[in-house]
DNA sequence: TCAATTTCGGATATTTAACTCCTTATAAAT
DNA sequence: ATTTATAAGGAGTTAAATATCCGAAATTGA
């Protein structure tokens, strides 16, 4: 696995959230049956993720969860890291101790190329153009 | 992180053993101090490693370990999934659902050629083909 | 034969991630 | 006001990964 469950779970639920009209409050007890995620466990972490600014939250009955503008224009791989921190953090897939830029074992410059080709594939679309193009693909399907 | 610290461990241990000359044992205490791994936990790692047969182990005074050639004909890859079982499961990076080959989301066919081109990566040379050009690169370095 | 050394195998301990439960604060509906 | 519904926050539990310890078995050297 390349994220944490928690990282995961934060990724889903945002993503879940950004595909909601924008007046719309949803529960996180709403999103945990349709994600399919523990409830409770994903109450924990929206709250990280309030504070963090990536939604707003509001109480009592009617409350729930929206995705905020920061969120929407942040990259997947921006949330996921401040949630678990750093993503792919591997020095080397040979794990070699010695191996660097400067006494590259053979695997590293490949490796390199493709870690960087990961961060790219997750960090050049916002939240936003993820969901919206999620969205038409399911469209076209029906 | 791509692979747990019990795979990485095992590599590096793999690794070693493939650039010792094949004619001497080697502690796992030794591999241990060398690889800076945890002495007690390296020598569980080594010992399911004699049992799948990718090491020989000797008992006893001048006892220790050294690699077998099915471990020297293996690739990482392997070796690393007998250890930790599959590499890289997540279904993809946005984690959803509903994401798969009929309903892709928009990160998806990109994830999956990364997935694969890491696969190739640790799959397409043999633990002899890489402890030899590792080798070789420290030799040049000096 | 005996002592020393090394792996083997089982048990235990520690750490971290994942998950649950309970109480409080807040807001809305009756 | 009171009830109901929701998130917030703290504490606790479970599970899995990581790490340590110890006695037994095997092998070598004295």
């Amino acid at each position: 696995m390349i994220y944490t469950k928690t990282g995961e779970y934060a990724i889903r639920a945002i993503l879940f959230l950004a595909r909601q009209s924008s007046d719309i409050l949803v529960m996180s007890s709403d999103i945990a049956k349709k994600e399919d995620i523990p409830s409770h466990y994903l109450a924990k972490i929206l709250q990280r993720m309030a504070k963090y600014g990536y939604v707003d939250s509001y109480k009592g009955r009617g409350g729930g969860f929206k995705i905020t503008k920061l969120a929407l224009d942040s990259s997947i791989l921006e949330i996921v890291e401040r949630i678990e921190g750093p993503v792919i953090t591997l020095k080397c897939v040979t794990g070699l101790k010695e191996c660097s830029d400067e006494h590259p074992c053979p695997l590293h410059d490949e490796w390199s190329k493709l870690r960087d080709n990961i961060h790219y594939l997750i960090s050049s679309k916002s939240v936003r153009q993820v969901a919206e193009e999620y969205t038409e693909t399911l469209k076209r399907k029906v």
